[in-house]
DNA sequence: ACAAAAGTGTTCTATGTACACCCATGT
DNA sequence: ACATGGGTGTACATAGAACACTTTTGT
């Protein structure tokens, strides 16, 4: 670096240009007992959209840290979720989607096993929730047990964060390994446990044999998947042949 | 909206949190006369990176517009093109990516005929040029008449975006219609015009009656591209069937 | 006559889909 | 015995890759 430059930026004043907002919003997926796709979302605590159901997320921490790792401080300040497969989704930046200021959102998507999900408010959140997600031509809806939150009910455009990020995980599903990061256990699981992921996604039923086979071929054929040669014997049902998910 | 948030947001303070810059920058592509991936590079003209060459880009107008918006407002600017198809590529936000202050940035990729170029260094930019795209094992380079540009020499760290661009597009071809939006006009293109487009992209050579085969079945049969029933009589060569992209 | 671009046909294999059927286990 | 989850085999249509061959045109 020469002289010249090295003076710019000692001189270089940042606040000379106005600068937005930035935060990480995280679009967090997994399957319930019936093995529906569900979403968390939160109760804001705080203003704007007090009380109002969004998806987890906050604010850069500027000269500390990516907004991949604002992603996972915040997933985890907010839900105690950690060490999550987070993939960055598509980047929201009208000026008027915040009413407090512009504020450019990085949104994720992040696939977690239930069973790894101890879901705890934190900081920023009254309550941290799962929801069944409903899609008819309507639109999206949201429910649990006693609440049923209609899609123009959440915060800011997390309706279009979350339609996105739906989208997305139901064209990427065929092609890449995102099923195996909602498996209990990536380690250790049957063709039909996988199954089961793939179906919930889709929002359709798969042919038993069809599925087996095309398993066996791209994964098991490949080395991505390993047979375990061990048996599922708790299920009360035949024994499963077990699989390992090769990184 | 209630008093409370009216008042919450009345007394809002956007500079309590301190805010990182955002840029859009984009990676643009087209065809050369031999049909070899060329990638837009400007020559900068300030600091930092002063003289070095860059993808082009610029600052986002906070309240004003959304970084899509800056996007092709800064290609305009800096280099004279408008109207193209911009997708959004990646976010990239490491706090040490530019000296300056913690800049988060929104890459693009920008599918543009060549003829469709006129090229022009604008605002910020001394010089903008295209130059031939070679990946090796090594790295990339980046070759016009009179330069070779290794990757190590791009300012920033636009050699990864313009890496993620590039296995991005490649990546996508195959199942999305990229390659129309670098036909000359795609109202009236031949087969083997779009062939050559995929050629360049996959970097490879593709069999004609089996690019024709899947074009007929992919996009004809369903509509997507219309038998226009005239042919391309101007090649010197035996005239060739002219096809249309609808929408 | 020949090269180059445009276009056709045939063959083999891999993949996707449908469906019929067998095995193991708890109630 | 039968329902349910786990597992196998057969059959057909479609998609992809390989390759041989014809037609049109300018030089």
């Amino acid at each position: 670096m020469d002289k010249d430059e090295q003076a710019f930026l000692a001189n270089y004043n940042p606040d000379q240009y106005k600068r937005p907002s930035v935060t990480a919003d995280i679009v967090v997926f997994t399957l319930d007992r019936d093995n529906d796709l569900n979403i968390l979302l939160i109760k804001r605590k705080g203003h704007p959209f007090k009380d109002c159901w969004a998806i987890p997320g906050g604010f850069l921490e500027v000269d500390e840290e990516s907004v991949d790792e604002t992603a996972s401080r915040e997933l985890y300040e907010e839900t105690g979720i950690k060490d999550v497969y987070l993939k960055q989704l598509y980047t929201f930046s009208n000026p008027d989607r915040d009413p407090r200021t512009h504020v450019v959102s990085v949104a994720y998507t992040a696939l977690v096993p239930k069973q790894q999900l101890s879901i705890q408010a934190g900081d920023d959140a009254k309550e941290a929730r799962l929801f069944k997600i409903q899609y008819d031509i309507e639109g999206m809806k949201f429910i649990s047990d006693d609440i049923t939150i209609s899609e123009t009910m959440l915060a800011f455009d997390h309706k279009d964060i979350i339609r996105t990020a739906i989208m997305r995980i139901r064209g990427r599903i065929d092609y890449e390994p995102d099923a195996f990061e909602l498996l209990r256990d990536k380690n250790e699981f049957t063709i039909y446990e996988l199954k089961r992921i793939y179906e919930s996604i889709k929002n359709t039923t798969l042919n038993t044999a069809n599925f087996r086979k095309s398993f066996i071929r791209n994964y098991v054929n490949t080395g991505i998947c390993i047979d375990l040669n061990k048996k599922r014997t708790d299920t009360g049902k035949r024994a499963a042949e077990l699989y390992k998910y090769n990184n």
